[in-house]
RNA sequence: GGCAGGGUAGCUCAGUGGUAGAGCAGGGGACUCAUAAGCCCUUGGUCGGCGGUUCAAAUCCGCCCCCUGCUACCA
């Protein structure tokens, strides 16, 4: 009975490129999720979207002195190709920039107003008169109230900490033009978060199957107590507020970026000529959704945008939220401006994807922090991916190559217990790698499917058919045949992984045809199946590499 | 300050009550099919500190120290 499963994935800002930690975060893990489950025959929809809005990327059109919606469709066109390039297989990844986004959002704003949970009210903020626009906190400088730090944002003290309101500030000034803010009346349209505290903690409580550090970090929230937030800004930059008298005004982006899930669904069904397609994604219970994004975004997938969609109603809540931690670069976290990162469209345009895929997986932050250091990605290309499984590849089908013809050698009738238990145990992996793939534990089911690699090594040692040809061809002819039998186990098992490399495995092997179509199990490849000339899955990489790389960082 | 996560071998990290683990690095060995790769053996840790619970604690409880992240435009 295939099942139904929703791969929603954080909606990058449209500001810079991509890099390697974002990555980490978010989208290869919900990519890694999105094949495991495509290979096992369950009806999979993998969306997410350039998120358009916003004032950072307004002000970094005004710094450049060109177009939001310029600076927005060169980092799309960005993001695109790192998909592309990187093996990230969405179904559909759009914007926000859309009409039928815009719409959908429009029309979800209206629904929870209509329902009493939007509301109207007066707030004072500042406004800037020279540059004729409010200002958002961030962008008020002035005198901390708190500590006398001349140099605080509005939103926050750098000096001593404090958390802020621009209003508190002494002194203010714009950061746009330097004038001083003046105090001005503009009337909101407000999210009654309050009346969702209780039905969401009860919510919450339930998710025992969420990671403890999501859960509990939620749980602390609503201890706390959720604040109405107000969701519409004096902004021309999004979309508008479809209400008469707020023309002008924008819905802003944390409301409407997360109903982009929705509407990029909407959209993936009517592009495929399937207009209600999304439909067993959202409104089938037995359906099952998962938020993939890194741990800055927690707070609006567990208690903002479930509590958009209990308003509405109808629609399916988050099933599990594996947001990582984050990933450093050599101990720092990762920055834009000091141009610290693996920006990614660099990456691909030096080196193969699948490394690189293999090391943030076997690192990725599912539980703490971790760190990325080009010297662990070097060893870890050279001692797993070529010495342990290219290598393994490469042994064994050189060998047969060379002394069976390039044919599947014919084994005897009934196995060595060695063999057989070799095979069983790429079997029995599956089962395992599956199951952690299931449970969004990428770490553990990857070196699953590595320590049977392993095994292999070691069961070709035992056997030496290498020695075993001279007086027992039979054999060698049996170590052979299963040992490529295992490589082909093991590349669909990788294939989730690495889905560069593996398909060449699989057909090294003696497969034909499309890995991911053969499904999540063992294609067992009978003897006499000719086999094609083996070639390398991958390159041993020189330690000069480290110090190129590095020294590219920071400058 | 509050909240959350983490502090385990030289390095990167698994391990939630029952004799301390993996990979890499270091040392030794047998082999030679393979991108000198693979395999076997081995050195190495008072599991951040102090108390407590228990027949038994890295694992549960309390306090302390250190690292990381979050702290929401509160209308």
């Amino acid at each position: 009975m295939p099942e139904t499963i929703l791969v929603c994935v954080a909606w990058p800002y449209a500001n810079t490129p991509l890099h390697a930690g974002q990555i980490a975060g978010a989208y290869l893990p919900a990519d890694i999720f999105a094949r495991y489950h495509r290979m096992r025959g369950n009806r999979v929809l993998m969306v997410s979207g350039s998120d358009a809005h916003g004032t950072p990327i307004t002000v970094r059109a005004e710094a450049e002195g060109i177009s939001p919606q310029a600076i927005f469709e060169r980092n799309h066109a960005s993001f695109l190709e790192t998909f592309e390039r990187f093996g990230i297989s969405f179904d559909l990844f759009t914007s926000t920039a859309t009409d039928n986004h815009a719409q959908v959002s429009q029309e979800l704003f209206l629904q929870l107003r209509e329902a009493g949970y939007i509301y109207p009210a007066e707030q004072t903020l500042l406004y800037d008169p020279k540059a004729d626009r409010f200002l958002p906190d961030r962008y008020v400088e002035g005198t901390c109230p708190v500590c006398g730090y001349e140099g605080a944002r509005g939103d926050q003290c750098d000096n001593c900490g404090s958390t802020l309101d621009a209003i508190e500030l002494i002194n203010p000034r714009s950061r746009f033009s330097d004038a001083t803010p003046v105090p001005r009346p503009s009337t909101h349209f407000f999210l009654k978060l309050s009346a969702f505290n209780e039905p969401l903690r009860e919510w919450v409580e339930r998710q025992e199957h969420w990671r403890p550090a999501v859960r509990n970090f939620t749980l602390g929230l609503l201890r706390e107590g959720l604040h109405d937030r107000g969701i519409t800004r004096d902004l021309d930059w999004g979309i508008p507020v479809p209400v008469e008298g707020f023309e002008g005004k924008r819905i802003y982006v944390w409301f409407e970026a997360v109903i982009g899930y929705l509407s990029a669904s909407i959209e993936w069904a009517s592009r495929n000529g399937t207009p209600e397609a999304w439909c067993d994604f959202w409104e089938d219970p037995s359906a099952r959704t998962y938020y993939f994004q890194g741990k800055d975004n927690v707070p609006f997938h567990t208690t903002i945008w479930p509590a958009m969609l209990m308003g509405r109603g109808g629609l399916n809540l988050p099933y599990d939220v594996p947001a990582n931690q984050y990933v450093t670069m050599s101990g720092a976290k990762a920055s834009s401006s000091r141009n610290w990162a693996v920006w990614m469209p660099d990456y691909v345009a030096r080196h193969d994807p699948d490394p690189l895929r293999y090391m943030l997986s076997a690192i990725m932050p599912e539980t703490s922090d971790s760190d990325f250091t080009w010297a662990e990605y070097v060893r870890r290309n050279n001692d797993e991916l070529v010495a342990t499984w290219g290598n393994l590849v490469n042994r064994v089908l050189t060998f047969t190559r060379r002394n069976f013809d390039a044919r599947v050698p014919e084994p005897r009738a009934m196995l060595a217990p060695e063999s057989q238990a070799i095979l069983d145990a790429v079997d029995a992996a599956f089962e395992e790698v599956g199951q952690h793939i299931e449970a969004v534990r990428l770490r553990a089911a990857l070196q699953a499917a590595m320590s049977v690699a392993q095994q292999t090594n070691r069961y070709l040692d035992e056997r030496a058919p290498w020695s075993a040809i001279k007086q027992d061809r039979e054999s060698a002819a049996e170590t052979l045949y299963t040992a490529i039998n295992v490589i082909s186990g093991l590349a669909s098992l990788f294939q989730p992984f690495m889905p560069f490399t593996s398909p060449v495995a699989w057909s090294l092997g003696g497969n034909q045809g499309d890995i991911e179509g053969a499904g999540w199990r063992r294609s067992p490849v009978p003897a006499g199946t000719s086999l094609p000339e083996p070639s390398p899955l991958f390159k041993k990489l020189d330690d000069a590499l480290v110090d190129e790389e590095e020294a590219r960082l920071g400058r």
